[in-house]
Parts: structure tokens; C-alpha cells; sequence
DNA sequence: AGTTTAAACGCAACATTGTTGCAAATGTAG
DNA sequence: CTACATTTGCAACAATGTTGCGTTTAAACT
């Protein structure tokens, strides 16, 4: 699916700004902060217009945020079009490589049942583990 | 044991602001930010008095840090004496609580085994929890 | 195609969080 | 009590993110 095509069904208008940014997400599978991104795109976009893209995706369900261990708040793409406004189904579990450095989904692992003592109530997890992937595994 | 015997065992020298410090995060039982942490002393502490506690703290195994969804680092006591320097044995799950907004530890709980794909390496792994607390969900 | 209109954009300014260098104050060992 | 390393406070800086506002632009509608 185009870039202009995600923009249409999650409801935003097509600009070049935004094909920019969800172009540079869809080439790269890991998670991106604000200084990734501003590492990857060529053209110089203010700031502004760089969170201000980055909420609107995440409201509209194309990306989501993730927190690894860094002081920077991370996005990646939302899979399996799940994620809507609001609801992010971020049930998967995210890793982040202490080689290469870079943190990504891992889509695939299940999450097993974790248990909360007596009268606490769950409304979400979110597990992440730290290690060395598997390209750096070698 | 008294904040000055706890810094001496964690071989800190004994200060006015340490004891104040550690005197907050004794009365505390929840996670604390440097925005928590500056509320709750009266006497106004440089910033860079308090965040460089933290490290010394951090580093000597009387804290560790927890990464809730807020944007910032909260540090909460280290128990069961099992941290160390650089060595955080920090393998309980965390909660927030939704109501009152409040980080803390689940020390009771256990985690079970999570998985990785093939070709991956654990090294560490955090599970973070949001939802009701026993307090608030009455 | 031209007009309209709400959304997106860029700029300036500001807020928060955290760090570094340096000189003065202070805890502790001897 | 003295000496010395550590801690502290100040000033300055850096990174990350937000708000207000006037201008530009995408796209819907004649």
C-alpha cells in the first residue's frame, strides 16, 4: 500500500511532508525518535511539523509509540491494522539490541498470562526485553 | 536502618541533602520523578544537586530507575539488598496506576518465562503494568 | 478550472528535563 | 585540627517537546 493510500484510509490528508515521514518509517523496520528521523530525511522539516506529524499518526493508528530504555520516546508502524485512534492494540512485546542499537517489534512471541496479586485490575502490559538480535547474533 | 546507615554501607559519605533525599524516598512507597522529588522537599535543592544524587544513588545500588509511560525516569528503593553497582537486579514488574498516577514495584509477583524467536539473545527484560491499584479500586 | 475552507505548515518563543565546568563549602580520615 | 577528596551551588548550555499565530495548501464543491 502508497503512502498516499495509508494516509487516505486512516482518515489525513496527503502532503508531501507526511508521505516524507511515513516513507522513511516504511524503509526501516526498526523503531524511530525524533533524532532518528531527523537523521533520515534529507529535507529539513521543522521540528513542529515533525511531532505534530508524528501525534497525528499515532492518533490515526499508523504508528505507535514505544518507550525502551532510552530517554527518547520511539515510534514504529502498526501492523496488522488492529491500532485505531486511541486503541492501540500494543500487545506485542519490543526488543532492543544493545549492539546495533536499535529497538523493533517482535510481533511474533507470545505474551504469557503475567498475574497481578489481589485487587489490582489490568488495563495493559507492555514487555520489553533487552538483548542481542539476530542479524548481530552471529 | 537510618538513611546515614544506609549510605554508609553503600560507601556514600553522609550529607544534609542525601538524608532529605533518601529521607523521601523512605516515606515513599511509589516510584518518584525529579518533578515528584522537587514537590516533596521543602527545602529547595539545586537541580543539579538532586540530579546528580540520583546517579550517586543509582550507582551504589540504593535505587533503580523505572521507565513508566510518562516522559520521565522515576527511581524507586532497591530491596531484598540485591542490587549492586551497575548490577540492578531489577527483575520485578512495575505497575501505574491509572487513578492515582502512581509507579511502583510488584515485588510479589512472578514472571513467567518469555520466549524469543530464534537467534535472539535475553539479556534483560522489564514488564511494566498500568491499570487500578489495590487502593483505588474500592 | 476557479473558489472556498479547514487542515497543515513554519516561525518565534517558551517550558521542561538533564548535563558540564568551575569555584566554594563540607564531610571524614588521619 | 588539618588535609584532601567529595559534594554542592551557580551559570551556562543542550536536547526534547509544546503553544500561539499568521500563511500556505490539499481537496471538496461549485
Amino acid at each position: 500500500m502508497s503512502p498516499k493510500d495509508i494516509l487516505k484510509n486512516h482518515g489525513l490528508k496527503f502532503t508531501p511532508n507526511r508521505e516524507l515521514i511515513l516513507g522513511v518509517f516504511i524503509n526501516n523496520k526498526h523503531a524511530l525518535s525524533y533524532n532518528n528521523l531527523e537523521a533520515l530525511l534529507a529535507k529539513k522539516l521543522d521540528r513542529v511539523t515533525v511531532y505534530r506529524t508524528l501525534k497525528s499518526f499515532e492518533e490515526s493508528g499508523i504508528i505507535h509509540q514505544i518507550h525502551d530504555g532510552s530517554s527518547q520516546i520511539k515510534y514504529a508502524l502498526c501492523h496488522g491494522g488492529t491500532c485505531s485512534s486511541h486503541q492501540h492494540s500494543d500487545s506485542h512485546a519490543h526488543f532492543r539490541c544493545e549492539e546495533c542499537d536499535k529497538t523493533f517489534c517482535l510481533e511474533e512471541i507470545a505474551i504469557p498470562e503475567i498475574k497481578l496479586p489481589a485487587g489490582y485490575k489490568k488495563e495493559s502490559q507492555s514487555v520489553f526485553i533487552q538483548g542481542v538480535c539476530e542479524v548481530c547474533n552471529q
